[in-house]
DNA sequence: GGTGTCATGTAAACAGTTACATGATTTT
DNA sequence: AAAATCATGTAACTGTTTACATGACACC
């Protein structure tokens, strides 16, 4: 359960409450993690009680109160360490694949409407980020470098996309209809 | 859960035990599931439940008895409506730009070691890939068509991976140290 | 004598999603 | 009048992984 990690990352950046945190989270393209309640106020608690997060409580008149999370010495040094851990290689799990490995049943048309679709989701997965990038929720830039940084990450996703498309094509071009 | 229509996609081309798809789920490039024991058996009585397959028992004399599990006439047409469903994007989970984003308190040396670390896990994925295809455990080639399907899932994995190094060198050279 | 393969299954834990619950204010 | 936003949290479920358990045989 890394979302840990991700949430003292962007801790690293400004302090924030759960909510801030669950809004940054569902909108960011590389942060996979779907954001729901669950996950992420559970997190903050193990972060608290772990000592890498400290809270302090708002009350506001007219609005419920808000708890604002803030990263600690030692949560900074937890992050770096994570930073420095062993890279993984991606995870990629694409159903569409394992929809295609049986897909010969399928006559001509059929199986043409299935690529299309996937197509058309990939595109706008395309859309969607680009999209994302231009509202631009949340992104640190603190040094030259780290906006660098965010700016190859956005485009990695694209080019993962736009990878999938050219081979979209090389596989439409190779079924003979 | 759609390791179920796996199961049954694999069982359309052949009657298997739960071992033998729990081999041939597990040496596979694009059925991402880890196909532990529990997954593969829990789905085969489910799958069972439904009416889309059915099992024979063969008692074997000096190895533990096997249970073949055949497709039926429900479970195919279950297939290909599986097969037909709306297609998804693919899901990518890329742990390693979780930690890029807030790789910027690195030192240069630092982040050129986190940044070769994973270019050093995505070239062994391609090796890993294309050795289990080279062995290639399991294939079904009923039609010149499904080869083609085949092999080009296959390639689809291979230019992830080969996308993920022309984007790590552009990384690299971005990278002014 | 230890490890690996064949073959089945269960238990416990962890991760992740959807939905529920509250309650005030603001926008449509 | 209904829906969305702010802000917290819980409950129930699904999915996934690791590990345990059995037992015979084959290989080194």
């Amino acid at each position: 359960m890394s979302i840990n990690h991700a949430i003292l990352g962007i801790l690293s950046c400004r302090s924030l409450t759960g909510y801030d945190l669950k809004k940054i989270i569902q909108d960011s393209p590389f942060m996979y993690w779907s954001g729901n309640n669950n996950q992420i106020y559970k997190s903050l608690v193990e972060l608290l009680e772990e000592g890498y997060v400290t809270n302090e409580v708002q009350h506001q008149e007219s609005s419920p109160s808000k708890k604002i999370y803030t990263i600690t010495a030692e949560g900074t040094a937890e992050l770096k360490r994570w930073v420095l851990s062993a890279a993984e290689p991606p995870e990629l799990k694409k159903h569409f694949l394992v929809q295609l490995a049986w897909a010969d049943q399928l006559s001509s048309e059929e199986l043409n409407t299935l690529i299309a679709d996937y197509e058309e989701e990939v595109r706008m997965q395309i859309l969607m980020q680009k999209e994302k990038h231009k509202r631009g929720t949340f992104a640190p830039a603190r040094t030259k470098r780290e906006v660098y940084l965010w700016d190859m990450i956005h485009e990695n996703i694209i080019a993962s996309y736009e990878s999938e498309l050219n081979w979209l094509e090389k596989l439409r071009n190779g079924i003979t209809n």
